[in-house]
DNA sequence: ATTGCAAGTTAATGTTATTAACATACGAGA
DNA sequence: TCTCGTATGTTAATAACATTAACTTGCAAT
């Protein structure tokens, strides 16, 4: 009768809960939450997570993981309408960095959070190094055309260029950009260090 | 009897408890503790501390103020063996607060956690603007003697360097330095980085 | 001395996370 | 088709907290 699978009582508990989770967090603007918010909204009880989830951490883990997959949107989305290994492509994406940090607070705050056990840190990492990847691979594109010299260099400026986005997006989120210098403009700054920093010598 | 004045009961409840909490968080490298620990460490009922801080938060915002504190000291002790205005200066400054950032992991963290009602929040955006200050001095003289040309951009110069400081820092923070590049070292980073950024037009 | 307010105490409340004990339905094999 | 085991849920129970209530104590000024 049900269009897919229905395993179990609930049919899908454990995605359903991530993604109510997410929405809840989205909602209020604060990944604060409760496990029975997220149960009550899934229409189940509260020790039903239990059965998907070690505990509440393993839920927000879960939902890292959907943030992930969200910033990656959003950089695949800014890479459609430039040219690889251009210096458009590389503001494209630390734009879309800027621009998530921005739309999804709650995400960006919840995503550098570092708690979990040992394994779920490591799964993070690994998601990290894929969004990174993409950052690496624009750069090195570039480079090997604007400055094949340099090339061998990629990674050090990649990672430079990523710790410059993160600190500027922090920033912003954090409110503190406009302590500092009240005309202080996020995408701007990203542009000017982005030059800056492909120009030197690493 | 006591050398200083012994205000009432216990003697200096507040200030003791924030010292108690900074302790706590640095012995077990996390700033998520208790009421009652803290209480406990000092010696008395948890509800005490309540005719000192409006709540857990209130405690929490007056250990960042001692995390200020700390950084201040750090960078102060940095600029004592360096020429004011040099470049060294600025990377005195710079290493300063990626030591700080690794010696006093918990602290750092708890810096950047926003929480807190409005009037928290303004005193705190004060004291990173107090320590923001000192990076602006620095560099505005640096520019003042190196490119006077660009005086003019010292406060956009400033933000962005420190946007950049603070995600080195982070990014080691959280360990992510390492997953993106094996190699990788914060420091060099930083100068790097403030080299590129200091050469190029604002 | 008396008395008022600041600063502590213990007891009580309410919220959460998490576990225990019990219930049920799906699916594999008899 | 029947039946049983296990995955998945449910409700009750526990424990850790934060926070408030109600009550106590002691300093300091009249």
């Amino acid at each position: 009768m049900n269009q897919s699978v229905t395993p179990y009582h609930h049919g899908d508990l454990r995605n359903c809960a991530i993604i109510a989770a997410a929405e809840l967090i989205e909602t209020i603007g604060s990944y604060d939450i409760t496990i029975a918010q997220v149960a009550k909204r899934v229409g189940v009880s509260s020790p039903a997570l239990y059965r998907h989830f070690k505990d509440k951490d393993a839920l927000l883990t879960a939902v890292r993981e959907l943030a992930h997959i969200g910033i990656m949107e959003y950089t695949t989305n800014a890479q459609e309408s430039v040219a690889p290994g251009t210096l458009a492509h590389i503001d494209a994406l630390g734009s879309a960095y800027l621009r998530f940090a921005m739309d999804k607070k709650a995400f960006f705050g919840l995503m550098w959070e570092n708690h979990g056990d040992a394994d779920e840190r490591r799964a993070e990492a690994r998601a990290k190094r894929t969004g990174f990847q993409v950052l690496h691979e624009a750069i090195e594109l570039y480079l090997r055309e604007q400055r094949p010299e340099s090339v061998e260099k990629s990674l050090q400026t990649a990672t430079l260029l990523w710790s410059t986005a993160h600190g500027i997006a922090t920033l912003q989120h954090n409110r503190l950009l406009d302590t500092f210098d009240q005309n202080a403009n996020a995408e701007s700054m990203l542009r000017t260090a982005t030059r800056a920093i492909l120009k030197v010598e690493m």
